[in-house]
DNA sequence: CCAAAAGTGTTTGCTCTACACCCATGG
DNA sequence: CCATGGGTGTAGAGCAAACACTTTTGG
């Protein structure tokens, strides 16, 4: 009646790095699956949340708090052979982290390291399907939330935030037409201050705590 | 490191009945929460997949086969304290099934009914907020896909469907509009039978099954 | 012929898209 | 003064919303 499971949460992070979006992934250093690339994760303790044991993780491989950056639960993952030990279901989650910080192994990794989502290894159990959802949900999740903003510090550019949108979601957009769209949306305001660099100075923006719950009825880029 | 956790599915099964959008609940004949209503759901066995136990549940309450339904994974809920017998995450699932079937109450639930979802009781565990999180997600999708069909039977005439969306989203729409819209959308096509009733007879459409997969970019209902 | 429900078009405003030049600064 | 990236507006097309009458059948 009452089954022996497992129940493991894993987190898929994500970043932007390098003009590009990356993933951060564990090296196993124990079987199975002993030197393949993995996503972060770990059993479930028996007295915490879920959504903790995710933010756990997510501190245990990045020193991040989880409660600073964006964090949901992504799918639950269990089918009967997806690990040679015995039944594990796994609790899959996703995140959004602004900066490309320094990383460290967790207990059962040998190494972290960020990996273009374009990019990606033969990884171990199933977590390359759960990679290919995670990305499928982000893409959808920016085009109709204010998500995307959670991939950035806390102050950027304009031009910053485009980039970012053009890298997630593969394809150039147009400048006059974005930022039109930003600004109808409201979701952001100016912080006052200018990053100067070679060329005009970009005016800096800071997104707006109170436009989070603000997911458009219409989506915001089609 | 490895909690003793149980895992059950629990499935929100919802359909159009008596002008008014049901679910089926059941009430609990042991403790905990004796006498209570609650989402029909169950122990996941140790060789099924999470998507089979949701079927083998769907089936148990409603003789309706899972692979014939809308069926899709819902969330996961896990707050330690969510089970007084102990540490219980469960996997809701959540299933559109087009007819007031007749209903069977299975193992652990002395009577099996339809209620209005307008009008919910206090049920046992978390079962109140996951049918709230069910009910906004099927009026989300509603809106952007073409999920809105499986609440009906296989042959249905245009003011059926519009009734359908107008019981579901909770408010009235254009005649004019919704039927141009779907007809836009060539998610349908007749049958080339009529139904006669008091009043002009209508014509009957099918639910094209080579557009399930066609979920418009555009969200089909703003 | 009357009641009841099915079916059908047009106009108006808005939103999306495509597109090219000037501005501010540092070197 | 030149190179670099930041910043700005408009016209045309396609889409959505509002709105009322005619058609077909049964009794």
């Amino acid at each position: 009646m009452r089954p022996e499971i497992s129940v493991t949460v894993d987190i898929v992070i994500f970043t932007l790095r390098e003009g590009d979006l990356q993933v951060l992934l564990v090296k196993r250093k124990n079987p199975p699956f002993e030197g393949r690339w993995a996503i972060p994760g770990g059993y479930v303790e028996a007295d915490e949340s879920l959504e903790n044991a995710a933010m756990r993780e997510l501190f245990e491989e990045t020193g991040v708090q989880g409660d600073a950056v964006h964090i949901e639960q992504l799918y639950t993952f269990g089918e009967p052979k997806r690990d040679p030990r015995g039944r594990v279901i796994t609790v899959a989650y996703f995140a959004l982290v602004p900066a490309p910080l320094a990383v460290q192994a967790g207990d059962d990794a040998a190494e972290a390291q960020w990996k273009s989502v374009y990019h990606l290894p033969v990884m171990a159990f199933d977590h390359n399907q759960i990679l290919n959802y995670a990305l499928k949900r982000l893409r959808y999740k920016l085009e109709y939330s204010a998500v995307g903003f959670q991939l950035l510090p806390n102050e950027f550019s304009l031009s910053d935030l485009q980039q970012a949108y053009e890298i997630v979601l593969g394809e150039t957009l147009d400048k006059r037409n974005f930022r039109r769209r930003i600004q109808q949306a409201k979701v952001i305001e100016e912080t006052g201050a200018v990053r100067a660099h070679e060329g005009r100075p970009a005016k800096l923006y800071r997104f707006r705590d109170d436009a989070v719950a603000e997911v458009k009825a219409r989506r915001l880029f089609p």
